[in-house]
DNA sequence: CTGCATGCAAACCGTTTGCATCCCC
DNA sequence: GGGGATGCAAACGGTTTGCATGCAG
């Protein structure tokens, strides 16, 4: 495992504190607060990093952005088409999907994801709210 | 509907001659083939327009291009982890996912997509191949 | 003739990287 | 003292956009 300096510690700390799914610069926002003088820099590295070592999820969703969860949990998504922000689905995870899929492809299956697209709450109530 | 010009015709024909999901500037080099003169943005500009017009299908799958495809019924993909090419995977969609999901979320959900992830058969051969 | 579409290039945005400094073992 | 980690800023890759010109209706 790797060494949890200071900056690993709070970045991981202000991820987990959110149900949400930060971006990588929202996430250094939150930890801007606590630590003023970190870089954008050293919170991408550390994310790759943490996500490389199965501390943390990075979220391979539609959109421009990365987003990470301190969940690491097989679990499934929500993305809003309007404003992009990613919430959880708590259905049960298929397992048996890969089993179909392998039937179907020569391709060493690894994983798989669903990703359900949607309005969230708050873009419903704005009519003609952001974009992503 | 959209006016059909040469270029859109062009993209539009390049797009449905391949299986694969090209990304916007592999459609580039295509369509460059028999339009030397087009220019990226045309085919950027184009090919949003005809995903909004349903003609083709812009996925929004992982990694960090995106991919078109010119098969607008619903069906789901498997990216390789390796060196991002993506494929169809013949597996009935599951509509059904949608109704379970809705009942754990506030969102109006508008569709899904299951995106599995493995290695391609070309990057199972060599051991040591690009990355994505 | 008028307006949408194009080619071109510059801008943009998210992410990565090189480098000098720093800090912990 | 040495090696990894950091802050900073520049570079990068993919995508979007502004603008002058072109072309079809």
């Amino acid at each position: 495992m790797i060494r949890l300096t200071t900056q690993r510690q709070i970045i991981l700390e202000e991820l987990s504190k959110v149900k949400t799914h930060p971006t990588a610069s929202e996430l250094y926002d939150m930890v801007r607060k606590r630590l003023p003088r970190i870089g954008l820099g050293t919170v991408y590295r550390n994310l790759e990093l943490m996500a490389e070592n199965g501390m943390i999820l990075k979220l391979e969703v539609g959109g421009t952005q990365k987003r990470f969860d301190a969940t690491t949990e097989d679990h499934y998504h929500i993305r809003c088409s309007r404003c992009g922000r990613v919430d959880d689905i708590d259905i049960p995870v298929i397992d048996s999907l890969v089993e179909s899929a392998a039937k179907s492809t020569s391709y060493q299956i690894l994983g798989h994801h669903v990703e359900f697209t949607g309005i969230c709450p708050d873009c419903q109530k704005s009519s003609r709210p952001g974009l992503q």
